[in-house]
Parts: structure tokens; C-alpha cells; sequence
DNA sequence: ACCTGAACACCGTTCAAGT
DNA sequence: ACCTGAACACCGTTCAAGT
């Protein structure tokens, strides 16, 4: 329960400077252009402090993902708080994802990265470990939603389907979909002009499918999304846009 | 047009033997365990004459990726050819790609190996555009059911919704939820048993939300699946399960 | 013409020596 | 007590020498 030591702030700001030493590199050069040898070099020590605070160079990277998993906890946490219908608490979520893959594509890339075996193979269990725990965390919250749907007679779900088979579909389709945009396929030659609306857009009308009330075509949605960006995610919506947003409106007046 | 010599042959067989060693060294000692060192002892050759046949390692791995997208391609090609409502033929290749994910997880988790970034970035550009291309004809593949659903009348999509965002839907679906299936997360934790029926059953609820008809209400798509299973797949099928087999069944009598 | 494996460059990891 | 960087092991890639 002490304050920290002058010793250990340095040792955490040290493990900073390594982090985004190795963020920085991880998107300038590649997996394979991240080495022990330029991360020391960036932070100006040698190779060998960094094994103080890793175990190896794929711990690193299991580090970076651990952060960014956590930060999108948080938002995922702060979206299911949205005030409102437990169906609008899902689309604030996904709003809430959207704005984060937006705002930080790179870092969902490292996300994708430490989740192949490529990675992960030669990180530690326990590494791996609480990285599924964050992910978990993140499930349960939207099961949870889709728990409350139920009691509150909103959403009826067959005997055998569990809350967490909705926020097993959800979480497939933002994944699945997000992996995809990340590898910039040609969509526009398939016609899909934003991939991302179209991700949202898959997500209601699974929700419609298991009739989660009210059904998209009953409430708008998009607006959900809207009033929850901007109460719920103002700062991180500012830094993501320029037009459509209200405050620039404002000024403008 | 000539056949082709023996010493083409040698180097076609040879080429299989590569690519062989390498999916057994992915498998067993994963990404960093696959060495070039290791596939020449595999296969009895050198180190070099792998270098005739191949740029670097990381295109050895998309080589392999590339024959198990056109595996999985080639099963989609068949299941689209079901005979049926439009809706069935949907449910055939998603029953074609479980059985493909079933019967070869190795393989699905190789091309996940591929397909993130840390692989890809050493690839060459023909190696990744050959790849992306197969992805696309799959997605072209059911895209066009999707038209043909509409043309049909047995689905109104919206305006500004092309065939495509549904093809992309089921195919985060599916992409997604095998994903998460093969970094085996504690599912029964969360009562959920079949992962894999949980993500066929997801596409049912999203083409539900859709609307295409007939609806899974309505119709007994485990049916389809059934019989796809039997009249497309029957070899794989085989391979794959015991007594629900009906071959077994049959003998049984 | 084709194959080999020594040689090279590079990287992750360790640890004896230094402060 | 902590940091350094030389040293080691290993791996991808090349290419001169051999058949």
C-alpha cells in the first residue's frame, strides 16, 4: 500500500518507452522488423534491459496487445452503460467498437498480429491467458445485455440457445469483419462502399433475426449511435472526424 | 501442349514433397519450429534446391495456404451446386465449409498463419494478390445466390444494400467464429457446446433478419444440410463421423 | 544443368564484466 | 544492484565449387 519508489516509477516509465518503442516499429517495419537490437537503440538502452522487463520479444508483443485489448474493454464497458434499451445498449457497443478500430487501426492490427500462433506460440501461458480473460470479460458484458433482454421480455431465445450464443454471433461478425477490412480487400469493386457501415449494418439485422424488439425497422438505430458517440464517446469522436461533427457545427455558426 | 518431361514431373513431385514437410513442421513445432534446415532433411535434399522452388520460407507457407483456399474454394463450387431453393444452397456450402474446417482444422489454422500480417509481409505481391483472388471468387460465388435470391423473389434487399454485404456478412460469420473456434476458448463455460453449430446457426438468424425466405421457421435447413452432406460430401462426410453416418447405419442392419 | 553445403548476415537470448 | 555489450546459438539466404 506504499506510494511507489523513485526506482519503481522509472521501471514503469521504462516499460513504456519500450511499449511504444515497439508499437512504432511494429507498424513502421513489420513483425520481422521488430528487433531486440532497434527497440534498445530507441530507448537508448541496452538489449539486455529489456529482458529485465520481458521475456522475450514475443512477450512484448503480447504486452502491446494486452493494453489494447484493455482499452477496448473500456469502451466496450463505458458503451454498455448507455442508458436506454438493452438493444440500444448493443448498437452504443458496437459504436463504441467502431470509433475504436477507426480511431486506432494500427493497434487492431497489432491485436490481429499477437492472435495468430505465429505469436502467441512462443508467448507464455500466462500471457496468453489474460489475454483471453479481457476477451471473456468483453463477452460476458454483452451477454449480459442480452440476459437483461430477456427478463425484460424484449428478446425470446429458443431452449437451447444461451445469451451467449447472440454475443458469440456479434462478436464473429465484428471480428471476422474487421479482419477483413484490415487486409483492404477491393470493396469497392463489389460495391460495398464503407465496410464498416456494413459490419454495423450485418449486426442489426442479426439482431432482427433473433427479434430482439424493437426490430431495426421499428427504431432508428443510427440514431442510438449517434446520441451515443456523442455522450458517451465525445473526445474520441472529435479526434475521428471533421464535418459531421457537432461541435465543429457549432463553432461554425 | 507437350506432356510433360520427366524432369518436370521430378519437379512438380519434388515441390509436393516441400510443401509436405512443411505443413507436418507447421503443424508439429509451428511457425518458428518450420526451418528450411528442417524441410531438407525432411525431404532429403539441400537447402538450396529448396531456394529453385520457392523465394523465401514465408512463401513456402502462402504456397500451402494457397492449395487449402482452393480446397475450401472447390467445396464451395460443389455445395453452390446443390439442387434447390436458393436459401438450401446457402446451407450447403455452409455445410460444405464445416465439414472442410472439421475435417482439416490443421489446414484452416495454417491459413490463418497466412493470412496475418507477420506472414503476408514477407510474401511477395503474386503470392498475396493469387490468395486474395480465390477469397474473392468464393465470396463472387455466393454473392451471385444472393442475386439469384432476388431475382427468384425469395429476398428484397434494401437500395443501397448490395448482394455482396450479404456474402460479407456470412462470411465474417464464418471467418470469425472458426477463428475464435480454433484458439479453443473455454466455450462450455459458457453453455456453449457446439461452437460450430452455434456459428451455422448464426447465418440461419442473419438470413432470417434479412428475410429470406423460406425462413428457418418454416423450413428445415438441418434437413438440407443433411442431405447436402450425403449427396455432395458423402466422401468427406465419411471421413469424418461414426454412427451418424448412414452408410454405417446401413451396414449396421 | 543441377545440387550442395560452407559462408555470411542477422537476430534472439544470455551472462561475465563493469559501474 | 543494475546495466552493458560481447559472445553464442540459430536461422534465412546466397553462391562458389562440385558432379
Amino acid at each position: 500500500m506504499e506510494a511507489l519508489t523513485r526506482k519503481q516509477r522509472e521501471l514503469i516509465e521504462r516499460e513504456d518507452l519500450i511499449l511504444q518503442a515497439a508499437h512504432d516499429l511494429l507498424l513502421e517495419r513489420g513483425y520481422h522488423g521488430l528487433t531486440m537490437e532497434r527497440i534498445a537503440k530507441a530507448i537508448e538502452y541496452s538489449k539486455g534491459t529489456i529482458y529485465q522487463h520481458f521475456r522475450c520479444k514475443e512477450e512484448v508483443i503480447s504486452a502491446l496487445a494486452s493494453r489494447y485489448l484493455e482499452k477496448q474493454l473500456a469502451m466496450t464497458e463505458r458503451a454498455a452503460s448507455y442508458e436506454g434499451r438493452t438493444r440500444e445498449r448493443i448498437a452504443a457497443i458496437g459504436e463504441g467498437l467502431e470509433i475504436f478500430i477507426r480511431l486506432h487501426p494500427d493497434e487492431v492490427r497489432i491485436l490481429q498480429i499477437i492472435k495468430s500462433e505465429t505469436v502467441s506460440e512462443k508467448a507464455s501461458e500466462e500471457c496468453q491467458a489474460a489475454m483471453k480473460a479481457v476477451e471473456f470479460q468483453a463477452m460476458a458484458t454483452v451477454a449480459a445485455i442480452v440476459h437483461a433482454a430477456v427478463l425484460d421480455g424484449d428478446l425470446e431465445l429458443a431452449p437451447d440457445t444461451p445469451p451467449e450464443a447472440v454475443s458469440f454471433g456479434l462478436w464473429a461478425i465484428v471480428s471476422g469483419g474487421h479482419a477483413n477490412i484490415l487486409r483492404d480487400l477491393p470493396f469497392q469493386e463489389v460495391r460495398i462502399g464503407d465496410p464498416y457501415a456494413v459490419t454495423m449494418n450485418t449486426c442489426d439485422i442479426l439482431l432482427d433475426g433473433y427479434g430482439w424488439r424493437p426490430l431495426s425497422t421499428e427504431w432508428d438505430y443510427a440514431r442510438t449511435r449517434e446520441r451515443a458517440r456523442w455522450t458517451l464517446f465525445a473526445k474520441e469522436a472529435r479526434r475521428l472526424c471533421g464535418e459531421e461533427c457537432p461541435v465543429r457545427a457549432a463553432e461554425a455558426r
